[in-house]
DNA sequence: TTTATTTATTGCAATATTACGATAAATATG
DNA sequence: CATATTTATCGTAATATTGCAATAAATAAA
């Protein structure tokens, strides 16, 4: 016990999970924050930008990229991350299809 | 160390991230769901629905309601969770804007 | 090649999460 | 009231996450 069941869930449940686990954090809500607000996009910018130690970002920042929400592209001897469109895009389309869904029927019980 | 340091990211952030932390299982997305396909919101149709015990999805459904995703009402002996329609619409918002933004500006670097 | 700069990795302590059996609490029904 | 039904809580073991100092790795520039 301890670790989550991931085997009886379905693939697209675990897969949502994962991208919002990794959003499941301030500093790496921040991050994203950071990332489409600035043009910047170099790390460095980042750990400056965080109240938070140099190793702790980039372990943060790997935590987003494994989640397929950013990518990042070596630009000389520093990293730039950018956030991934089509991980937006699938967040996007499946809170709205909530929302529209709950819009529809307003038969809420509580 | 080991326990986030919320006391220094915006209250916002700190808001979308106990959220979207609350949806980062797949037991909780499960939940979701359920919630929002069928017309039921009795626990017991849920722990019947999931793959874990009594006890676990109790847990899970004191963490969704702690983050504020649904609500509860007592119904006889059984109780009854629905969808915060709220919430699915500060979620909705929050990446709707996010993938509005990055339409927008089409600079990306990576 | 040596040095400086930037990011990643390692190792570890503190804390949090996940899961479930046992049991308690709450309410309905006979 | 006693019993059945349903959900919550407690206690605990297993595992995961968070954060950082120390250090390694990678690349650029001198």
């Amino acid at each position: 016990m301890g670790a989550t069941k991931s085997e009886n869930f379905t693939e697209k449940q675990n897969q949502m999970a994962i991208m919002l686990k990794a959003l499941g954090h301030p500093a790496r809500i921040a991050i994203m924050e950071f990332l489409m607000k600035t043009d910047s996009c170099i790390c460095g910018d980042i750990v400056n930008e965080l109240p938070l130690a140099q190793p702790t970002v980039s372990q943060h920042l790997k935590e987003l990229k494994s989640a397929g929400l950013i990518k990042g592209s070596v630009e000389g001897t520093a990293i730039c991350y950018c956030i991934d469109e089509k991980a937006l895009e699938i967040l996007r389309h499946y809170f709205g299809g909530i929302s529209e869904h709950l819009e529809k029927r307003k038969n809420n019980c509580c």
